[in-house]
DNA sequence: ACCGTACTCAAGTGAACGCTTGACTATTCC
DNA sequence: GGAATAGTCAAGCGTTCACTTGAGTACGGT
């Protein structure tokens, strides 16, 4: 546990490896959606879940091991939470990259726009590398 | 390839699996972050990726199953691009999520600091459900 | 016509995943 | 103390994943 947020820290390609493996079990995000109205219990997050305690748990434990979920155990009943800080490297990753296809659309949109009523005037303008997308 | 497309229109949490699925490996978010910078061939995705043109294919195909990727066939060569608003729907799920916990802890954090000197009035406020996060 | 490039397909392989069962350990409640 | 509750550990099992190799197809250049 200790080990992931240390790895995680060290390694950011890492974790988003690992945030993003959490995040394709259906389960899963179903557990994040119900820990994002607020704490619960292990058995808690898998009563609405048709599978095995032991299954439940190790679920948490991926959740756990990707940083998007913290636990701690009071008496027999551990009580996790989500880590809204690791949901937003994931989103920030994403973000970044849409953003970037979006800018760069945008100028060839405006380049496209600004060549078509013009003859070729040789310059080279902003880079339109392939097809039109 | 359309037959993904349709799923991915009928059952948005299919799609989810799939697109989270396909972030989750290091290989495939560098030919992600390769496409945000314009179109490109699988085999210019794959040069930088010390593995077969078979297995870049591959790679390609499951972005393209998620939706993630587009692409089309001129010639020889297939052109891969981005689609950014597949991006988006990953991010939409992330950033729901994550609001809704930040704007929880933000009404935990008033309640908290509303109650610090006040004598408890009985009156259950905003809900706090279990530990103090 | 021929060669090299750029994919594409199919089968196989080892590792990782999602889950189960069974046993075992705290805690809490009566 | 004894039963029920809540979690934990380990082994096993079928499936899916990320490749590989070895083939084949379709252009494109000369």
């Amino acid at each position: 546990m200790l080990k992931h947020v240390l790895n995680n820290v060290l390694d950011p390609e890492l974790n988003l490896d690992r945030i993003f493996r959490a995040l394709a079990d259906p389960g899963r995000r179903r557990m994040l959606e119900r820990l994002s109205e607020g704490p619960a219990s292990v058995s808690e997050l898998g009563k609405p879940m048709a599978m095995s305690l032991a299954a439940v748990l190790q679920h948490v434990q991926i959740l756990e091991g990707s940083g998007l979920v913290q636990s701690r155990k009071l008496g027999r009943t551990r009580t996790c939470s989500l880590n809204a800080q690791t949901l937003r490297s994931a989103e920030r990753w994403i973000s970044e990259r849409r953003t970037f296809v979006e800018r760069r659309l945008d100028r060839l949109g405006e380049y496209l726009a600004d060549t078509a009523d013009q003859p070729d005037t040789g310059d080279a303008g902003p880079a339109a590398p392939h097809a039109p997308a």
